[in-house]
DNA sequence: CTATTACCCTACAAGTTTGATAGGATAAAA
DNA sequence: TTTTATCCTATCAAACTTGTAGGGTAATAG
């Protein structure tokens, strides 16, 4: 199951994409917006610009904004961030690989082999998907 | 991510579908197979039962067994029993829909269209993959 | 230079889920 | 009637999720 944290981080990604200003906008005009509690998205958009998808600037007209094109943030960097591991199984995950305690030989499992398939079919969707895609839809 | 409940199993039912042997085998047996916890066992094997997926037979001699061709067994059945939900988010499945507290419109959702293709690149694959697929790999 | 604005950061807390254990009840077979 | 093995409920610690509190820091306005 997506996390709160990861779907909200989408809708306001979408939020700053469609926008056709692009000055910064403030924590506070999302969260009325997208319906999310405020502090909450603070610490979430926090995390997106250390993971270098916004960026913010302080003070008065200060605020958050999307550092690259919408084009260019393809939706497997913001699930990584968000979400984490895109793969339901850690020994399947190519960015955040963990071997099983319980799986004497990997190449055996027969449930690796199948979730193999599953992350592959998702990475492709979330790579060939940006965030400009996602607006335009 | 996929729970060890549905690791676990899945792993008990291929152990099931590879015996040539079609009789009862006892939780015990599974478990010390499989590295999984005897007792945790007992309970994922017991709501497979219920779901009708397995059989069981008590006393001596006893223990559980598949009730169907594992051919006869689809993925999304064993996902669903064990995992809930295929779909990444409540709005988006077919078989536990609930709304969104904070989307005011679900068809102008982009999060929402996007977690569609998910599901349905996830349940083609679910679909097409039997417990005997599983095993023949 | 000072007040205001708005992001920055850490800590924390309630609620839920997960993974696992304990212990006895029940049914079948020997 | 004893043994075997499933059935069932309760419980529990650890982890995670969602959200709140509160002060620190940098930028801007006047």
């Amino acid at each position: 199951m997506l996390s709160k944290k990861t779907k909200y981080g989408l809708k306001a990604l979408t939020f700053l994409a469609r926008r056709d200003v692009k000055g910064p906008v403030q924590i506070a005009e999302i969260s009325r917006s997208e319906n999310i509690s405020q502090k909450f998205l603070e610490s979430i958009l926090l995390t997106l610009r250390k993971a270098g998808i916004l960026g913010s600037k302080k003070g008065k007209g200060g605020g958050y904004y999307l550092i690259r094109d919408a084009a260019d943030v393809p939706m497997t960097d913001v699930i990584r961030v968000l979400e984490g591991p895109i793969a339901m199984l850690p020994c399947v995950s190519l960015n955040f690989y963990e071997k099983c305690d319980d799986c004497p030989d990997e190449n055996a499992c027969s449930v690796n082999k199948l979730m193999i398939q599953v992350r592959d079919s998702t990475l492709q969707i979330f790579r060939h998907t940006s965030l400009a895609d996602l607006i335009s839809e």
